[in-house]
DNA sequence: CCAAAAGTGTTCAACATACACCCATGA
DNA sequence: TCATGGGTGTATGTTGAACACTTTTGG
């Protein structure tokens, strides 16, 4: 019974942690120089630990890099090509995550070489880690038009400017104000506080937060700014 | 430089298919009796061999299964809890295809004990097949609902009223035939052929095929039929 | 001739899009 | 006072949703 399982070969497990933030005003992605390839810039990644789910390994290691957790984190895709790791062959599934630059912009540095890239100005990646980069992206428009996940990008209070920003920046357009506005808070999933933002402009934006109670309950209904052809697979 | 690698455990990988099928009236799961447990009705799956990439092994998985190749496959998730199979830790990458359920029929009972189920009526599944069952099926709403997927379970000569139906299973409703048949033939994915359905109704109803040179251009834009309600991740 | 399914058009409401002006304030 | 970004409303077209009658033909 046993021996069906005795027969097969075992393979190395990766995870590999695409980490998108947002500085306010392009969408940008965290990478290290780690391990192998010292001269190459790669995504954080590390090994399934034998008493860890997939979810809970990445989760780890995103806190490793980043001292953060209860981040948003989502299973991005399984890569295996059987040459994709040129020393051994390894399984690594790739996770995506999105961070708030802003809450740990210090830790980082500290033990690993670590640094933002804009996603129009990446340098050459490790192994297939161009392709996981590509596919994080793709899946962060598609997902980002239906589900509020912009929020995850940004400090828990923001502005409306601030928030149309990241959506021009990860769309890579421009959208209306006045329709973004309207239809960002016809969600009814923002709170407009009494404060306003200073410094940045003269007038001078007012902070809102989301409704963390229906921001869980409501991932229905949400936006379709895309351009359509951005919708395609 | 090795020495990263070899200090790492390595783990069994494992590819599960969650192989949907239309015949005319239910969405239907392709289950099998197999290996460990003769007992559970389980998810057809296999073991990654070390030539092969995931996709390659699911598609060889299928193929010995049901005979058939070229047919619809995706992946689906990448399950990895500790516990998930009780003899051996085992990381199972699922896929989901879909086919066309009279293409094969016949070949299938031969191997394996395999047996169509409805959606809504499943006996208990071996370890997690239930939870992968429960997530291809919103996948495939997910998808379905703005990509024209419905086509891949159907043969290739198909009525309008045979797509609707297809489309009440996989959502489980009723949708309006007059509204349905204008979205879709206003996609012109449709070419519509001189041959009638008989028998089924008195009147026949004009046989369809797919144009596929648009078929595959166009994945943008297609419908929007879902209950906003079933969105929802 | 009648039962059963196929096929087709119109109206209404909701929403996406396009677009322009006034407001508040720091310099 | 003026330059800069913040904030708001309206008109138009498109699209989804609801809804009912006529057509065909095998029995």
């Amino acid at each position: 019974m046993l021996d069906q399982y005795k027969e097969q070969q075992p393979y190395l497990l990766a995870l590999d942690s695409i980490i998108f933030g947002f500085d306010g005003e392009s969408l940008k992605v965290l990478l290290v120089k780690r391990g192998v390839e010292e001269k190459t810039w790669s995504l954080m990644g590390g090994w399934l630990q034998p008493n860890e789910g997939l979810e809970q390994a990445a989760a780890r290691i995103l806190f490793d890099l980043t001292g953060l957790s209860n981040v948003y984190l989502e299973q991005l895709y399984a890569f295996g090509d059987p040459q994709r790791d040129p020393i051994v062959r390894t399984i690594s599934v790739a996770y995506f995550s999105l961070v708030k630059i802003a809450d740990y912009e210090t830790k980082i540095s500290e033990a690993f070489q670590a640094r933002w890239f804009s996603i129009y100005d990446l340098p050459p990646l490790l192994f297939d880690h161009g392709d996981m980069v590509d596919l994080a992206i793709k899946r962060l428009r598609y997902k980002a038009a239906q589900h509020p996940l912009g929020f995850e990008l940004l400090p828990e209070k923001f502005t409306i400017p601030q928030l149309k920003k990241l959506y021009d920046a990860v769309y890579n357009t421009e959208f209306d104000k006045r329709n973004f506005s309207r239809k960002i808070l016809s969600t009814n999933l923002l709170i407009k506080l009494d404060e306003k933002q200073k410094g940045f402009s003269k007038r001078g934006a007012y902070f809102y937060q989301v409704d963390s109670s229906k921001y869980r309950e409501i991932n229905n209904s949400f936006l379709n700014f895309i351009p359509t052809s951005e919708l395609a697979f």
